[in-house]
Parts: C-alpha cells; structure tokens; sequence
DNA sequence: ATCAGGCAATAGAGCGCTCTCCCGGAGCGG
DNA sequence: CCGCTCCGGGAGAGCGCTCTATTGCCTGAT
C-alpha cells in the first residue's frame, strides 16, 4: 500500500525475477521464455507500472521528444510573446504543418514540444533546450527570412529540420514547395480563363517563396506577351491583401485577373474588389495560394495553387527522425510540386 | 577535445571545486562564496555546460514540462489524426488558447507538448505519458462534452486543470466562461437596436457552454415579452452556422436579429444572410460569441460576445502551477466573465 | 564421459544529477 | 582559552533505468 510509484526493482520482486529481465520484456528485445515475459506481464499490470522516462533517458541519452520550433526574425518585446503566438495559429497553415507532424510522431509515441522563437533570448533558450537533451531535435517553421536560428541550430550541430530553404544556406536538411511553378500555375489558369490584364498582389519580398512565386508568374505571363504585370507587396495577411488589392485596382482599374500568394490575402482582394463594386470572378479572377481551409469556407469558394503542407510537415519529421538516429547524415532537401484548385473565384 | 557533453563532474575539475558546489552555483541555492561562484561560473561559460536535464529529472522528479492536450469524445479512426489536428487548429480559438498558456510557462522556462486524445488509445497514452513522469499535469481542452479524459486523470490522481466545466462532475479545478451572461448580453444588445424577431443559432447541444449560451439568450428575451425564440443547432462551424441560418430563414422569414453560439457560425451565419438576399446588419443582425480573429477579419466585421480566452488560458496554467507544487491542494474553478463588443454586424 | 557452444537469466556498473550529512574554520560569548 | 554556533564546502549515497559481462544450464559433438 505505499503510495510511491512502482519501479522495476518492485516488478522484478514481484515476478520473481531479475530488474534485468523485466527491463528486457518492457522493451521487448532479446529471448526471454514465454512463460516468464507472461509472468512478467502480469506482474506489471499487477502493480501498475510506467517506466520513469528520465531514468531511462539518462541512460540512453534520447529523450524521445522533438520540439516544433514556430521561429520569427527580429526581437519582439515581451509583452508580443503569446500575441506571437496567437498570431502564428491565427493562420490555418500551421494547424496543418502541426497535423502532419503529429501524424508522423504519434505512431512512435512521441509528442512535440511547442516553442516559439521571435526573440534573441527564445532562441538561446531554444538552443539551451536542445542541449540539455529535453529534445532531441528541432522541426522548425521560420516566419520570417533572415530567421537566425537555423544557422544558429547548424552550428551547434543539433539535429533539425527546416520548412522552407533558408535565404543563407545553411547544412541543415529541408523540405521545400516548388513555389515557381505554382506562380507558373496560377499564370496559365489565369490565361487559360481568358484574362486580358494580369496582376497579382504578392507576398513579403524579403521571403524566398513570395520571390519564387512571383517569378514563376511573371515569367509565365512574359512569355505569353505580358512583359508589365502590375505587383503590389502584401503581408500574408488578410488586411495586407485586402489593401494590396485596393490599390492595384486603384491603379489598374482594367485589372481582371490576379493572383495573391496566399488564400489569406485572396480573401482580402476578395473583399477589396467587392468593395469596389467587382464581381469575382466575373469581373476580374482572384487565385489563391496553400489551399487553406479558408479556400473552401470563404465565397468564392477560392480557386487556389495547393500546398501539400501535411505532407511536407510528415516529411520533415521523417527526416528529422533519421538525422536522430543517425541513418541520414547530410543535409538533404525534398521539395514538393504544388497542385491546382480550381473553385470559384477563378 | 573530446566530443561528449561537458557533465557537472567536468565544470567542477575545470574550476577546482566539487560537484556539489557546481550545483550549487547552477542551481542558485545556499551561500557560496561570490569569489568561488564567479570561478564556476566561467568554468561553466569555457566548458559549454547544459545540465542534463533527464538526470536532473531523476532526482527532483519534475519534468518541468506539462502537456497541453487537445481532447475530443468518440473513437475517431486512425486515418482521422492528424485530420484532427488540423480541424482544431483551423479554429483561431485554440491559437489563443496556447497563447495564453505560453504567455505563462514561458517565463518559467516550460514549454507544453502537445497531445491529442480523440480515441482510447490516446486517451491512455496521454495517462501514460503523466505517469512515466514525462509532464508534471496536463491542460485540457475538450472539444466535446461527455470527454472521458478528465475522469480518468483524476482518478488516476494526476495533476490536472480543464478549460470549461467537464459535463458530469469531476474533482479537477476548472477555468470557464459566465456562458449565461453572455447569451445576457447578447439578446439585451438585440433588443436595444430594436430587433423585434430574434433567433439564435446555437452550438450543439450535448455541449454545456452551448446550453447556458442559449439559456441566458432565452430567458432575457423572455423577460422581455419573446416567450418564443427560433432556434437552429450548429456544430460550431462556418458550414453549420451557414445551414443553420439558411433554415431559420425558411422557417422564419422575418426574422430581424440572430445570436450565433461563436464567430464562426456567426460569419455563416452572414453568408447565408445574404445569399438569401438579406443585408447586414440593416436587414438582420447578427452577433457572435468568442470575439476571436475572424471577428475582426470577416466582412461586415462582427459584434460578438468576448470571450477572454488568453487571460484563461493564463489562469489554467497558473491553476495546474499551483497543483503541481502541492500549493493549491481543492479542485478550484474560474469564472470569467463575458463583454459585448460592438462592431459592424449588429 | 568431456567439453565446446548457445541461450536464458543475473549481477552490477554506471548514466549525471541533487541533497543530506559531515567537516573544518571563523566568530564569539563566557 | 575553551566550547559553541554558524557557514562555506566536500564526500558520497542514491534516483530508476540500461546494458555489458558473466554465470548457469542444457544440447550435441567428440
């Protein structure tokens, strides 16, 4: 009747064997006679045991946890530090890069530990916990371009794991979409539908992906006779879009057609064309990009260049779990082909 | 030289001390010499010390880790996981539900992991997981009421803290909202614009918040000389708040005001308005309940019934705090209390 | 009968840390 | 000057587990 937990010494007394024998049946390796793991077994039930992970960690020197790293550039105050947070889940597209990962992780008993890292000291402590062995690796989502962490994880030569190539290369391995050809996608649909006068409300310059898309479509429209395509700069968010698409419309009023690199900002120019008395997509075509739940639950229903983010978001894990154990050792990257959606706005 | 981590044993032959005050200095406890602490602390610096934290575990048995479970009723098929994952974070509420936890456990160097127990199994990996000492309690948020998951934590006597009443009653404290109050106000913000037919979508029903929401709505309108009320059931998406309100329309074409359970029903609630050729809030008024993101982001922006999500979220994790370190021993709860705020919709 | 070989099970040495107990010296009142 | 307290520091016993080395036993070849 004594209210400590059960160790393995207390199995082992119990069962009538040795701590070694039991250590054997819970981990399920090496020979043990049928009858004596039966014994075992019961034993365990009998006394309500759970292995004590530290005690075993201790010893294998694998914590048997990965930490989902939500990283951001800058140095936010502290008072930003849960606004970070709120913001990050704020957008579908984490909900699914964290449905990917855990789809990966739970079939091997692991959960991930959520940190966030938007400031100088989040990330030491980030390092920090990696070092102290509390994870064994980092799944990290950079928000931001010229996130420091990733050079900062490569050279304390911790395992981790990147979604998206990083903007300064860095020897850590990487899942990637290939955002020019969505841009090349969203372009040909545009075409195929008949527009006239292109544009497109584009991401953050100073991301990778917003480039790449943008290229993508630029390159496309210039090879099929649109040398000029009108960009305005949006933030990835809804209200950036929105604006964005404002002011395109504002300075092409002729515009029937655009493609916003996220479904964020589609809903924005959504909103913003109606307000301006357009029809989508009668008027002018709005195309989207992720393929987001918002795609499906705004109206229009967006048309929209989808990102294979669960998939992407399992890969990672994947990777990572081989850096872990050792069985991959470069840095590697797997990049995914986007997908056209076609729905309603366009 | 050599390549394995620096232990407390190395920092201490390194600045000439024992063990024991190394631990010291690193811990912070008991008088040591300034002189002597200045010493361990460069030794500390030159080595690249981290604690291991899986041996610091053993001793102290804390993980200093809780887990933030995401939880649901049923026995959703394995297919289903991370699809699961997706549709809770796809609802901005639970963005603010981590936002506040990490508002708290950040400054004390605690990071949550992330579970998910929408079947058996899960279930009991998550008791599993707080019995093998891997998390020190667990923050649960139930997606659905008749959630086995706080029953079983509490007779298996770990630490733990809800966010809303369980439905049957369970010794675990609690943080929640005055729902009542919040249908309150809602149907009195109705009434003061002139509504003269008001409805309500409600959320589902086997769901305790969505029962008091629709009482407090009732019983003001009640009070009021509306002994009758239209009700539709939602599920507490956009698509069931959009057919919900689709059928309330049929059913009563003059209806003037809706009180929609949350603001995603809410901004359905809009859509299928003005599918049907209703304006809003001229023609019918809708208001929401949460105050979450999309409040502010969909057209027209809504007027809701906040809901102080972070601030709960903090408090859940102050509660689980007290519990673990046996400063709060009673299963306690938290009422918060709900506040109208007036945007476009109503 | 002897002994190599293989397998099941045990003994016991740590993993890196905390914390209690102990010791030596300084400070101090009698 | 003695003995007491106080305080800084060290020694060492574990925490609960894994895993290597070892023992004991049985089989089968010599």
């Amino acid at each position: 009747m004594s209210r400590r937990t059960p160790t393995l010494e207390d199995v082992a007394r119990e069962a009538g064997v040795s701590r070694a024998t039991v250590s054997r049946v819970v981990n399920g390796i090496r020979n043990v006679d049928p009858e004596i793991q039966e014994v075992v077994r019961r034993a365990i039930e009998r006394t309500g045991y759970a292995p004590n992970r530290a005690a075993r960690s201790l010893v294998t020197r694998r914590a048997e946890t990965v930490a989902l790293v939500v990283s951001g550039a800058g140095d936010i105050t502290d008072a930003g530090q849960n606004a970070f947070a709120t913001r990050v889940f704020a957008d579908p597209f984490f909900g699914r890069v964290v449905g990917g990962i855990v789809g990966f992780l739970r079939p091997r008993s692991m959960h991930p530990v959520l940190m966030f890292a938007e400031s100088t000291e989040a990330r030491e402590e980030v390092l920090t916990y990696l070092r102290q062995g509390r994870a064994d690796g980092a799944l990290v989502v950079s928000t931001h371009a010229d996130d420091p962490l990733p050079a900062l994880l490569a050279e304390a030569r911790l395992p981790a794991v990147l979604f998206a190539r990083p903007s300064r290369s860095v020897p850590l391995s990487y899942v990637d979409l290939a955002h020019r050809d969505g841009g090349r996608l969203a372009a040909e649909h545009l075409l195929a539908r008949g527009c006239r006068r292109p544009a497109t409300v584009c991401g953050p310059l100073d991301v990778a992906a917003s480039q790449e898309r943008l290229a993508g479509f630029r390159d496309t429209l210039a090879h099929h006779g649109h040398p000029q395509v009108p960009v305005a700069e949006g933030g990835f968010t809804l209200d950036s879009g929105l604006a964005a698409m404002s002011d395109l419309l504002a300075r092409h009023p002729d515009t029937d057609g655009v493609f916003a690199a996220n479904d964020l900002m589609a809903q924005g120019a959504c909103q913003a064309a109606r307000e301006r008395g357009r029809r989508v997509p009668e008027d002018v075509a709005v195309i989207g990009f992720d393929d987001s739940s918002i795609a499906v639950t705004c109206r229009p229903r967006l048309t929209t260049i989808r990102q294979p983010v669960e998939e992407m978001a399992t890969e990672m894990a994947r990777l990572l779990d081989e850096h872990i154990h050792g069985v991959r050792t470069e840095a590697t990257s797997v990049v995914f082909d986007p997908e056209l959606v076609v729905r309603d706005s366009a």
